[in-house]
DNA sequence: GATACACGCAACACATAATGTTACGTGATC
DNA sequence: GATCACGTAACATTATGTGTTGCGTGTATC
């Protein structure tokens, strides 16, 4: 029974997946974080498996974020204090870049569409910045029910 | 030569291509709003297929955004002033979601990670929706270097 | 009314990117 | 040295989007 509900959780594609996860298991950590937590436990409470923990935890880590310890009781830790943490580090630590592109698409030849190009790429960028500003403002301290 | 630089454009898969397609298509037609554009015009200056065209412009037309006419000399046109379409109407057409995931997830459980999994959809919402109210700060007559 | 044009839509192939999974190496602790 | 947990590579699987073709429908032109 609990092996069939496990199946139904698992094997489900989700949109922004690694935002997330991130975004889950920062804010569990969050309630106790002196815990060490390894990526199996963690990989259980998101349905998902631990390889992919690791891969995302990684990037995390990357950012300064989280901090892992290999080895018996090894796992991982939040870097510094939940209140430190926000969502726009780890929005920017994930890399997803959700409202403007790459910007790494061929430019236009003829010059007006390429001033349109920049002009829509400019604003999108604008609007980006905005939304990285709006994450900013939340801890993942706050995701708490405390 | 032509057909070269065509193929290059063309096959390149990108994020956000639905946006930026009708980003780039809209506010193109805001520059000249009387004239009727085919779905084969634009597909030529997207470098894409006007299968594709007609798929995107066809949500927008769905929200009101656009008009498309029929037979000889049909076409596509701005079912309203340029100024009075504003990024968040494109976005919202397009139904993308970009940040809140679509909220059909599994729920867990476990009370305690339930009620995390609220908090954070609620976070996320908010933020999804400071993102909308961002993009309908800029129409896209804006985008026009005019 | 026949023809050409343009959208509407379905069906399929193809490409891309993410996740799921397995396996093996490395470091740390007991 | 045995165990545990991360680090990483490699591959399979899945999801999503795009490219493409074909055919039907409606409309203007001749």
């Amino acid at each position: 029974m609990l092996r069939d509900l496990k199946d139904a959780r698992r094997n489900t594609l989700k949109r922004n997946s690694r935002l997330s996860l991130a975004l889950h298991t920062l804010s569990h950590m969050a309630g106790n974080p002196e815990k060490m937590r390894t990526s199996a436990d963690i990989a259980d409470h998101a349905g998902t498996n631990p390889v992919v923990v690791r891969r995302v935890l990684g990037r995390l880590r990357e950012a300064g974020l989280l901090t892992s310890e290999k080895g018996h009781a090894g796992g991982w830790q939040l870097a510094r204090a939940p209140e430190a943490i926000t969502l726009a580090d780890v929005y920017l630590a994930l890399d997803e870049r959700l409202v403007a592109s790459d910007e790494n698409a061929d430019a236009p030849a003829c010059s007006v569409e390429h001033a349109l190009h920049k002009r829509v790429s400019s604003v999108l960028e604008d609007v980006e910045r905005s939304l990285v500003q709006k994450l900013g403002e939340t801890s993942i301290s706050e995701m708490r029910g405390n």
